[in-house]
DNA sequence: GTGTGTCATGTAATCGGTTACACCGAATTC
DNA sequence: GAATTCGGTGTAACCGATTACATGACACAC
């Protein structure tokens, strides 16, 4: 047994085609009479349009593509959770696609999505990625998020540099000096700017820089801290490019023997939920992630809805990280547990509650 | 500019849309003259076949759906993250819906997706959705990660009662004997699974059992295992339904002051990233979820391509947990940490190694 | 009673692909 | 040399919706 169509439901219902097209659309007028039949032929039939077929007339598909490098961890699944609520309140779906390790692959991904989707969100740390994108995308509405403020698209950055500076300068002012930064990989705009910012405060500060490259994850995080430890001249904190290698600092450092944040003060970037359950609770720069995403969602709906009309909306938004302060960088609060660890429950600004089951 | 249609294309090239169709989808025979004169007539004008089009004339849309109920969480990014590679792999596209509290929401869900999706993979903890689900998506294929053994459905599920079996066994062989549960919310099919198997293995031990019931997040844990705490006949070992509410138990016994294990040993379920994290490590009961994600992935467009022959796969796979000892219940290893609790960069099974960037 | 405007409805073109079928020229077979 | 294949190509029907336009019914005004 075949699904329905729509001339299925019209000849059922004794009307037609058109008919039953206003009734689902809501477009046009109908009697109370031809909607009854109309509904009763559609609860009878099971119907349901064929979203091609519909997408195909209108040149609309109520589809978003999010293009990621990889969702791997726990920043990207955040961004995804805040996009999807985002789009279920607007009638949308999400078509999620990862895994591109250079702009190859990534743009393969966007040709991929023509006919599929009304919009795209791009996340791709790959600098000439967003070049190819506005140029293989025709004009397909983009909103990018590749860290680097490109001039004349619409975007969403986070101040990573602005954040950075934060982290410095709070950890001199509660007394550390020998302050190393664990970089993230280099062409990675991100990790760049957060690098920029160490650099910047450091100078600032009249203060020596050192610095280790790491690669956003946990084991080089944990490979850059051991490094580090065994120095001669070990520092006193360490700030790193994001929570991931933080954590990884963090634990490489416990394993050394060394107390955090007694020895070793530790700053992280992201705020990502494991960051309030690690003993000491990580200090970090503080996105609410899933907002973001939401956020985003709603503005790239905006921009497909304003197409051709007058595009003002050319804007990078920034959004300002802020800093959270717990117990790694704050020797007052070493020892004991300190509330405020577990924020994500009670003090968590995310308008998007979960049930978190599993 | 419009984006180019195969009759542009065919125009450019001068040949007929019949040989750009052949060309392009590798159908059917074509010279090599021909063939490079479309190939350069799609370069030329930056074709790429619109897949509304394409899905309304081959009923095929090389799109899976995934229904859950929450995005929130390890577990289900994990499981996303598996699914994304094998669809990759495959020449899929994944379209993710979540956030369904309940069957009718779901049920919607699925409804929205027909003409969208070839197959849907559904991870719904609502008793009845299961069967909605089946009567409302008529022929599409889907696959059941539900947590019940529906029979005559193809299903793929975790063997929950034989996990809690082997938690429970590892704790009495460790030396426990007042073993306390935190379980998860009645309703859900894997925490009752999970209960029913603590049950048994306690009672087949001859132990008296205490239960409090969690909603399988970090919060309910914490509130569960204070409570415990805080009761004349402490118990000196917790099984958690999920690794989420064994963490909040964790740091709930430690605002205590209690000594996790000295004190009480702790093992979870899912063995989530942050598992191997925490100070001590978490015990749990190992699933490799993001490999479970990917071979449900491709069972299903296996389904998909047999779908009219022989029905024969209607089994129900079964994902067999394995313990994963870790401090939290090892007091062997109590003070000083262990190696081994940062498997996920060495010992991990995992096959998707990631990026990892953020 | 005729003219006019409004409203509900139906007919058919259209979106952009795929593909059954017809066709044609060249190679093979008798 | 005529008959038979057969590989390559083009024409046009079709997939299932939306929607411009035509039509028909009916009410109201004159």
């Amino acid at each position: 047994m075949k699904a329905a169509t729509i001339r299925d439901v019209a000849e059922r219902a004794e009307v037609s085609v058109a008919s039953v097209s206003r009734v689902l659309t809501g477009a046009g007028p109908v009697t109370e009479a031809t909607r009854n039949k109309v509904m009763a032929a559609v609860e009878a039939l099971q119907y349901v349009p064929h979203s091609g077929a519909r997408s195909l007339s209108t040149s609309k598909t109520q589809t978003i593509g999010v293009i990621l490098p990889d969702l791997y961890g726990e920043f990207f699944s955040e961004l995804i959770r805040g996009m999807d609520v985002g789009a279920r309140a607007l009638g949308y779906h999400l078509i999620v696609s990862s895994s591109h390790d250079d702009a190859e692959e990534a743009s393969a991904a966007i040709r991929s999505m023509r006919g599929r989707v009304d919009g795209l969100i791009v996340l791709s740390p790959h600098l000439d990625a967003a070049n190819l994108a506005t140029s293989l995308a025709g004009r397909l509405p983009i909103l990018l998020m590749n860290g680097g403020a490109d001039a004349g698209r619409p975007s969403i950055v986070v101040d990573n540099h602005g954040g950075a500076v934060q982290a410095v300068e709070h950890l001199i002012a509660t007394g550390r000096r020998r302050i190393a930064h664990i970089s993230g990989p280099t062409g990675n705009l991100e990790a760049e700017a957060r690098l920029a910012g160490y650099l910047e405060a450091m100078a600032k500060a009249n203060l020596p820089t050192t610095v280790v490259e790491g690669a956003f994850t946990q084991a080089s995080g944990h490979h850059a801290a051991a490094e580090l430890a065994a120095r001669p001249e070990r520092p006193d904190a360490i700030f790193a490019g994001n929570d991931m290698m933080a954590i990884g600092a963090m634990l490489a450092l416990q394993d050394a023997g060394l107390g955090v944040p007694e020895d070793v003060a530790i700053v992280g970037f992201d705020d990502v939920p494991i960051a309030g359950l690690m003993r000491p609770g990580l200090t970090t720069l503080g996105i609410h992630i899933a907002d973001t995403g939401r956020s985003a969602l709603e503005r790239l709906v905006r921009l497909i809805n304003a197409a051709g009309e007058a595009v003002a909306d050319t804007a990078c938004e920034v959004v300002r990280p802020e800093l959270v302060v717990r117990p790694s960088s704050n020797p007052a609060t070493s020892t004991r547990t300190v509330s405020g660890d577990r924020p994500r429950e009670a003090a968590g600004p995310s308008l998007l509650k979960g049930e978190n089951p599993q």
